[in-house]
DNA sequence: CAAAAACATTAACAAAATATAATTTGTTCA
DNA sequence: TGAACAAATTATATTTTGTTAATGTTTTTG
Protein backbone atom coordinates (compact mmCIF):
# COMPACT_ATOMS: atom_id res chain seq x y z
CA UNK A 1 0.00 0.00 0.00
CA UNK A 2 1.82 3.38 -0.94
CA UNK A 3 0.25 6.51 0.69
CA UNK A 4 -1.81 8.54 -0.81
CA UNK A 5 -0.36 11.53 -2.33
CA UNK A 6 -0.47 14.16 0.24
CA UNK A 7 -0.65 17.89 -0.76
CA UNK A 8 1.64 18.94 1.23
CA UNK A 9 1.59 22.54 -0.09
CA UNK A 10 4.15 24.68 1.23
CA UNK A 11 3.66 27.29 3.50
CA UNK A 12 5.06 29.86 0.81
CA UNK A 13 2.91 28.03 -2.34
CA UNK A 14 0.09 28.60 0.07
CA UNK A 15 0.97 32.57 0.79
CA UNK A 16 1.54 32.16 -3.29
CA UNK A 17 -1.36 31.19 -4.55
CA UNK A 18 -3.95 33.23 -1.51
CA UNK A 19 -1.99 36.43 -2.28
CA UNK A 20 -2.88 36.29 -6.10
CA UNK A 21 -6.50 35.67 -4.79
CA UNK A 22 -6.24 38.45 -2.61
CA UNK A 23 -5.05 41.15 -5.30
CA UNK A 24 -8.40 41.43 -6.31
CA UNK A 25 -10.26 41.98 -3.35
CA UNK A 26 -7.40 44.85 -2.11
CA UNK A 27 -8.54 47.09 -4.13
CA UNK A 28 -11.18 49.65 -3.56
CA UNK A 29 -13.53 48.96 -6.61
CA UNK A 30 -13.23 45.25 -6.57
CA UNK A 31 -14.19 44.90 -3.08
CA UNK A 32 -17.15 46.92 -3.74
CA UNK A 33 -18.11 44.62 -6.72
CA UNK A 34 -17.50 41.62 -4.69
CA UNK A 35 -19.66 42.83 -1.94
CA UNK A 36 -22.50 43.65 -3.79
CA UNK A 37 -22.34 40.67 -5.67
CA UNK A 38 -22.22 38.83 -2.57
CA UNK A 39 -25.38 39.55 -1.30
CA UNK A 40 -27.17 38.41 -4.42
CA UNK A 41 -26.33 38.47 -8.38
CA UNK A 42 -26.29 41.69 -10.14
CA UNK A 43 -26.10 42.75 -14.00
CA UNK A 44 -23.51 45.12 -15.09
CA UNK A 45 -25.54 48.67 -14.82
CA UNK A 46 -26.90 47.50 -11.45
CA UNK A 47 -23.33 46.92 -10.58
CA UNK A 48 -22.35 50.43 -12.08
CA UNK A 49 -25.13 52.47 -10.47
CA UNK A 50 -24.38 50.86 -7.15
CA UNK A 51 -20.60 51.54 -7.16
CA UNK A 52 -20.41 54.90 -9.35
CA UNK A 53 -17.82 53.43 -11.19
CA UNK A 54 -17.93 53.89 -14.83
CA UNK A 55 -18.93 51.39 -17.44
CA UNK A 56 -15.94 50.59 -18.79
CA UNK A 57 -14.06 49.93 -15.47
CA UNK A 58 -16.56 47.72 -13.97
CA UNK A 59 -16.89 45.94 -17.24
CA UNK A 60 -12.69 45.36 -17.33
CA UNK A 61 -12.85 44.36 -13.41
CA UNK A 62 -15.48 41.63 -13.89
CA UNK A 63 -13.49 40.34 -16.33
CA UNK A 64 -10.06 40.32 -14.80
CA UNK A 65 -12.34 38.52 -12.17
CA UNK A 66 -13.91 36.04 -14.25
CA UNK A 67 -10.79 35.26 -15.90
CA UNK A 68 -9.55 34.33 -12.46
CA UNK A 69 -12.69 32.48 -11.58
CA UNK A 70 -13.85 34.76 -8.49
CA UNK A 71 -17.24 35.18 -10.32
CA UNK A 72 -19.23 33.60 -13.16
CA UNK A 73 -21.88 35.80 -15.35
CA UNK A 74 -24.49 34.45 -17.24
CA UNK A 75 -26.74 36.10 -20.13
CA UNK A 76 -29.96 37.06 -20.44
CA UNK A 77 -31.11 38.86 -23.38
CA UNK A 78 -29.30 42.51 -23.20
CA UNK A 79 -28.47 41.86 -19.80
CA UNK A 80 -25.21 40.02 -18.07
CA UNK A 81 -25.95 38.57 -14.71
CA UNK A 82 -22.53 38.34 -12.32
CA UNK A 83 -22.22 36.50 -9.40
CA UNK A 84 -19.27 34.82 -7.18
CA UNK A 85 -18.45 31.74 -8.24
CA UNK A 86 -15.77 30.85 -5.85
CA UNK A 87 -17.65 29.74 -2.37
CA UNK A 88 -13.77 30.55 -0.56
CA UNK A 89 -14.17 33.96 -1.86
CA UNK A 90 -18.05 34.14 -0.44
CA UNK A 91 -16.49 32.47 3.06
CA UNK A 92 -13.35 35.01 2.77
CA UNK A 93 -15.70 38.42 2.01
CA UNK A 94 -18.28 37.06 5.22
CA UNK A 95 -15.21 36.72 6.95
CA UNK A 96 -14.01 40.40 6.27
CA UNK A 97 -17.65 42.05 6.77
CA UNK A 98 -17.40 40.38 10.37
CA UNK A 99 -14.20 41.70 10.91
CA UNK A 100 -14.36 45.15 9.54
CA UNK A 101 -18.10 46.02 9.25
CA UNK A 102 -18.91 46.32 13.13
CA UNK B 1 -30.03 65.80 23.22
CA UNK B 2 -28.38 65.45 19.71
CA UNK B 3 -27.60 62.40 17.93
CA UNK B 4 -24.43 60.92 19.19
CA UNK B 5 -22.09 60.94 15.92
CA UNK B 6 -22.81 58.12 14.08
CA UNK B 7 -19.62 56.37 12.01
CA UNK B 8 -22.26 55.90 9.71
CA UNK B 9 -19.38 55.11 6.98
CA UNK B 10 -20.65 54.43 3.38
CA UNK B 11 -19.32 50.76 2.56
CA UNK B 12 -17.68 52.60 -0.34
CA UNK B 13 -15.70 54.32 2.01
CA UNK B 14 -15.32 50.85 3.71
CA UNK B 15 -13.78 49.41 1.29
CA UNK B 16 -11.54 52.09 0.78
CA UNK B 17 -9.72 51.37 3.91
CA UNK B 18 -10.32 47.72 3.80
CA UNK B 19 -8.98 47.53 0.33
CA UNK B 20 -5.75 49.20 1.34
CA UNK B 21 -4.92 47.00 4.33
CA UNK B 22 -5.90 44.05 2.36
CA UNK B 23 -2.78 45.31 -0.10
CA UNK B 24 -0.46 44.60 2.43
CA UNK B 25 -1.50 40.92 2.44
CA UNK B 26 -1.68 40.56 -1.34
CA UNK B 27 1.87 39.63 -1.86
CA UNK B 28 3.23 36.39 -1.17
CA UNK B 29 5.93 37.20 0.81
CA UNK B 30 3.92 40.20 2.96
CA UNK B 31 1.57 37.67 3.63
CA UNK B 32 4.11 34.73 4.27
CA UNK B 33 5.86 37.03 7.45
CA UNK B 34 2.32 37.86 8.53
CA UNK B 35 1.08 34.24 9.16
CA UNK B 36 4.63 33.81 11.18
CA UNK B 37 4.25 36.57 13.04
CA UNK B 38 0.87 35.50 13.75
CA UNK B 39 2.08 32.28 15.36
CA UNK B 40 4.23 34.27 17.98
CA UNK B 41 6.66 37.36 18.02
CA UNK B 42 9.92 36.65 15.95
CA UNK B 43 12.92 38.76 14.87
CA UNK B 44 14.12 39.76 11.51
CA UNK B 45 16.42 37.20 11.04
CA UNK B 46 14.18 35.02 12.17
CA UNK B 47 11.85 35.74 9.46
CA UNK B 48 14.74 35.83 6.84
CA UNK B 49 15.13 32.45 7.43
CA UNK B 50 11.68 31.36 7.73
CA UNK B 51 10.91 32.88 4.73
CA UNK B 52 14.09 32.13 2.44
CA UNK B 53 13.73 36.17 1.56
CA UNK B 54 16.60 38.51 1.45
CA UNK B 55 17.21 40.71 4.55
CA UNK B 56 16.72 43.64 2.95
CA UNK B 57 13.30 42.60 1.45
CA UNK B 58 12.17 41.29 4.46
CA UNK B 59 13.16 44.29 6.50
CA UNK B 60 11.70 47.00 3.98
CA UNK B 61 8.19 45.02 4.03
CA UNK B 62 8.23 44.66 7.65
CA UNK B 63 9.05 48.47 7.87
CA UNK B 64 6.04 49.13 5.20
CA UNK B 65 3.57 47.25 7.63
CA UNK B 66 4.85 48.89 10.36
CA UNK B 67 4.01 52.90 9.05
CA UNK B 68 0.86 51.56 8.06
CA UNK B 69 0.46 49.60 11.77
CA UNK B 70 -0.56 46.45 10.72
CA UNK B 71 2.64 45.06 12.85
CA UNK B 72 4.90 46.43 15.87
CA UNK B 73 8.28 46.43 16.94
CA UNK B 74 10.41 46.15 19.87
CA UNK B 75 14.47 46.23 19.89
CA UNK B 76 16.36 43.93 22.35
CA UNK B 77 20.02 44.57 21.93
CA UNK B 78 20.93 44.07 18.18
CA UNK B 79 17.93 42.39 17.96
CA UNK B 80 14.64 44.13 17.04
CA UNK B 81 11.03 41.66 17.47
CA UNK B 82 8.07 41.82 15.51
CA UNK B 83 4.85 40.98 16.23
CA UNK B 84 1.10 41.50 14.76
CA UNK B 85 -0.09 44.83 15.82
CA UNK B 86 -3.80 44.93 14.83
CA UNK B 87 -5.93 42.59 16.02
CA UNK B 88 -7.74 42.79 13.16
CA UNK B 89 -5.26 41.93 11.19
CA UNK B 90 -4.60 38.81 13.72
CA UNK B 91 -8.43 37.90 13.31
CA UNK B 92 -8.18 37.87 9.26
CA UNK B 93 -4.76 35.96 8.83
CA UNK B 94 -6.87 33.41 11.25
CA UNK B 95 -9.67 34.06 9.32
CA UNK B 96 -7.60 33.51 5.81
CA UNK B 97 -6.47 30.06 7.52
CA UNK B 98 -9.55 28.98 8.14
CA UNK B 99 -10.18 29.16 4.62
CA UNK B 100 -7.42 28.26 2.82
CA UNK B 101 -5.50 25.83 4.41
CA UNK B 102 -7.24 22.76 5.02
C1' DC C 1 39.07 50.25 19.43
C1' DA C 2 37.96 47.48 15.37
C1' DA C 3 35.43 43.84 13.38
C1' DA C 4 31.21 41.43 13.08
C1' DA C 5 26.37 40.87 13.47
C1' DA C 6 21.60 42.58 12.96
C1' DC C 7 18.84 45.58 10.90
C1' DA C 8 17.42 49.91 8.21
C1' DT C 9 17.55 52.97 4.41
C1' DT C 10 18.22 54.70 -0.21
C1' DA C 11 18.49 54.70 -5.14
C1' DA C 12 17.37 52.97 -9.48
C1' DC C 13 15.04 50.50 -12.85
C1' DA C 14 11.80 47.01 -14.76
C1' DA C 15 7.25 45.28 -14.49
C1' DA C 16 2.54 45.65 -13.35
C1' DA C 17 -1.66 48.13 -12.13
C1' DT C 18 -4.87 52.00 -12.78
C1' DA C 19 -7.95 55.03 -15.18
C1' DT C 20 -9.76 57.24 -19.24
C1' DA C 21 -11.34 57.50 -23.74
C1' DA C 22 -12.67 55.53 -27.89
C1' DT C 23 -14.39 51.84 -30.38
C1' DT C 24 -16.89 47.48 -30.99
C1' DT C 25 -20.22 43.85 -30.33
C1' DG C 26 -24.62 42.13 -29.41
C1' DT C 27 -29.59 42.69 -28.38
C1' DT C 28 -34.13 44.64 -28.35
C1' DC C 29 -37.87 47.03 -30.24
C1' DA C 30 -40.33 50.79 -32.73
C1' DT D 1 -33.94 48.34 -40.77
C1' DG D 2 -31.97 51.43 -37.57
C1' DA D 3 -31.92 53.73 -33.15
C1' DA D 4 -31.11 52.87 -28.40
C1' DC D 5 -29.38 50.23 -24.83
C1' DA D 6 -26.08 46.90 -22.41
C1' DA D 7 -21.76 45.29 -22.18
C1' DA D 8 -17.02 44.16 -23.85
C1' DT D 9 -12.74 45.32 -25.79
C1' DT D 10 -8.75 47.96 -27.14
C1' DA D 11 -5.35 51.48 -26.74
C1' DT D 12 -2.72 54.19 -23.93
C1' DA D 13 -0.83 57.62 -20.63
C1' DT D 14 0.21 57.62 -15.83
C1' DT D 15 1.24 55.86 -11.52
C1' DT D 16 2.45 52.27 -8.36
C1' DT D 17 4.95 48.14 -7.07
C1' DG D 18 8.54 44.86 -6.90
C1' DT D 19 13.26 43.83 -6.74
C1' DT D 20 18.18 44.31 -6.48
C1' DA D 21 22.19 46.34 -5.02
C1' DA D 22 24.68 49.40 -2.32
C1' DT D 23 25.35 51.86 1.76
C1' DG D 24 24.35 53.35 6.63
C1' DT D 25 23.39 52.67 11.64
C1' DT D 26 23.57 50.50 16.01
C1' DT D 27 25.03 47.09 19.15
C1' DT D 28 27.93 43.50 20.66
C1' DT D 29 32.21 41.26 21.27
C1' DG D 30 37.15 39.96 20.76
Amino acid sequence: MTLSPQTTESLAERCETTAALLKNLAHPLRLQLLCHLAAGEKSVGDLEALSGASQSLVSQYLARMRRENLVQCRKDGKFVWYSVADPKVLQLIRALHRIFCP
